[in-house]
DNA sequence: CTCGAAGTATGACTACTGTCAAACTATGGC
DNA sequence: GCCATAGTTTGACAGTAGTCATACTTCGAG
């Protein structure tokens, strides 16, 4: 179990990549689950109809597009949406996903 | 050659179906290639990298994501960018996208 | 210390999608 | 009428991405 994942900085972050990581229905809706929430989420706690290796996938890219920040708590790993950094990065971006 | 092609209705736009459509870099240049210039382009007029039938291809899947509208005039068929229709369907979403 | 819970890593499989080539169709000009 | 031009259609192919199953790792509880 990775210790310290990589998460890119605002600075790195890739259009490309963020569209190729939300055109994923399963990603799409981790985001929308979280952005509706309003808090962190563990990964076993999402509503998702996919493997338990599937979603660590998922999360995965989720990750390395910068659309979600994840840390440990015990054994259970958080997920956080960065909305202020995808913010400044993408302005509109978010608002205009989360209508559909 | 289809005389009068088909065109989705903005109440039948789905999310889904246009972000897989933006998602390919070639259709995405040609969304913004429309939107920078402001007027309609003809399809041989585009700057991709890619063959005649691809290109084909391309402005079919964004035709019916409800993206671009084609006409013909004469042998040329042009194509113009949905942008009120877009807006109206997800306001927000095309603006973000002319950022990357 | 042992066990269960939470998530990860790896490998295999399937389906989809972008791509090109070649043949075809439709329009306008000469 | 003929030909060049613009774009379409069909078929084939390769690469990639989503999926699951299995085995593995890490942490907390008892």
């Amino acid at each position: 179990m990775a210790r310290a994942p990589q998460h890119p900085e605002v600075s790195e972050f890739e259009l490309q990549q963020v569209l190729e990581a939300i055109v994923d229905p399963v990603r799409r809706s981790i985001v929308q689950q979280l952005d509706a929430a309003g808090h962190d989420i563990k990964c076993g706690d999402f509503d998702i109809a996919v493997h338990k290796s599937t979603a660590t996938h998922h999360f995965k890219v989720l990750r390395e597009a910068g659309l979600i920040r994840q840390y440990y708590v015990g054994t259970s790993r958080l997920n956080a949406l960065r909305r202020d950094d995808l913010d400044k990065a993408f302005p509109g971006l978010l608002d205009a996903l989360a209508v559909g």
